[in-house]
DNA sequence: AAGTGGTCTAGACCACGTG
DNA sequence: ACGTGGTCTAGACCACTTG
């Protein structure tokens, strides 16, 4: 029961990317490559990038070469954020060009929003989608709903955050540029007033290699036991 | 550019556990089976079951076979579960038997606790490592750092957890039985002070099948502008 | 003895990007 | 024209579990 070889590799070339020897952005060696360098069949050298993929350390662009994440060290940071628009997020990322796309409309709400929002399905709500751009790659969409009349979320104080791992919408899929069965991470938001109303909800989309890890600040209750799970 | 015959059974088969057609625990057909049964080569199934298993939609036991999750939709909820001890909160997510076994020592701080403790290198501090099974399934393992003196976080007002798909370290490899180049949900944790002391570290091991999502729960601070990211 | 999941080999075709 | 990543086939061996 020794290390498989795909391993062996992935664990080289991830040190490689996490001490900086190969800098964000820098091309992989191809399949070929590293099928000649190792001596292993093209599925070993297919399985050891799969393996970085998932981790979100490189990212694959078809026909052209796998690369390094571009910021592979990325946290995203909660609640923080909430108080910023996401131009002003995105800014402090990056050292690219961000570019923030709205569109508004009225849809009417499905079983989805209807039952956290305490409305009829049918009902009508708003729908904002932004969609964020850098340096002309996507980095993130996200699908915000309110009920009609509601605009932004001064009146929240508080935000539950739902982290999993899915197959993404196809109008993310889209957006996004994912190959067909590429999970993405998906945040889950839900703003909620003082008397416990939810004001907006909202579903976002990142590929998987934008951020290394996910932050969340909270503020525990009266008596907290240990601690440890 | 149709969809791949590996995306289509995956699809087909997080369909039927995501309705419950598929029972949890249940057996899935092996790949053999799926080769006749959908006409495809090897390399096909195989690929198909990998969609499932980095969803944590089914695990796969060794000569034995995949199964579905234990609890497909079982979310963790943070912060709530800090007031409770491990046992508590793990047998509010289970119908089975929970074993929780804590292991108690004083080890030398190395860098990475050093610096968030504000003490030096060396330095004598407390090592907790929890480990968790249920119903013999391995769950959950942790270790814990406090300093020396500082027994629980009754004093700990806010939170920070970190969440991360990672390589697991070789002793939680082992616990939780994860195969070679299997990646894990890893929650790291820290408890802080009214003061803004660091009073408690905690890394927490997961196998991607436990959890279908994360929720944090959040205070939001003043003035939250509109928020779509 | 048969079946299983995990690893691996040696091929192949396609659509597209780059030089 | 060539190299690329993505998909796919048809084999193989191993170590172990199950009947």
């Amino acid at each position: 029961m020794p290390e498989p070889a795909y391993v062996k590799i992935a664990g080289e070339f991830a040190r490689n990317i996490h001490t900086g020897r190969w800098p964000a952005k820098m091309r992989l060696p191809s399949y070929s490559q590293i099928v000649q360098d190792y001596g292993v069949s093209d599925i070993v050298a297919r399985k050891a990038i799969e393996l970085l993929l998932s981790q979100g350390l490189v990212r694959s662009e078809r026909r052209r070469g796998i690369y390094v994440s571009d910021r592979p060290n990325l946290t995203r940071i909660s609640p923080e954020r909430q108080r910023q628009t996401p131009e002003e997020t995105f800014r402090t990322e990056s050292d690219q060009d961000i570019s923030v796309d709205r569109t508004t409309e009225e849809v009417s709400a499905t079983e989805e929003q209807a039952g956290p929002f305490g409305i009829s399905v049918g009902d009508k709500i708003t729908l904002v989608v932004t969609r964020v751009t850098e340096g002309r790659k996507p980095v993130s969409i996200s699908d915000t709903y309110q009920p009609l009349g509601v605009t932004g979320v001064s009146d929240a104080t508080h935000l539950e955050e739902t982290l999993a791992d899915r197959l993404p919408t196809t109008t993310h899929a889209e957006w996004l540029g994912t190959e067909p069965g590429d999970l993405v991470k998906t945040v889950h938001q839900r703003f909620f007033a003082q008397d416990g109303r939810l004001i907006m909800m909202s579903d976002v989309s990142y590929p998987r290699d934008r951020y290394d890890k996910f932050l969340f600040r909270m503020v525990l209750g009266e008596s907290s036991s240990d601690a440890n799970e």
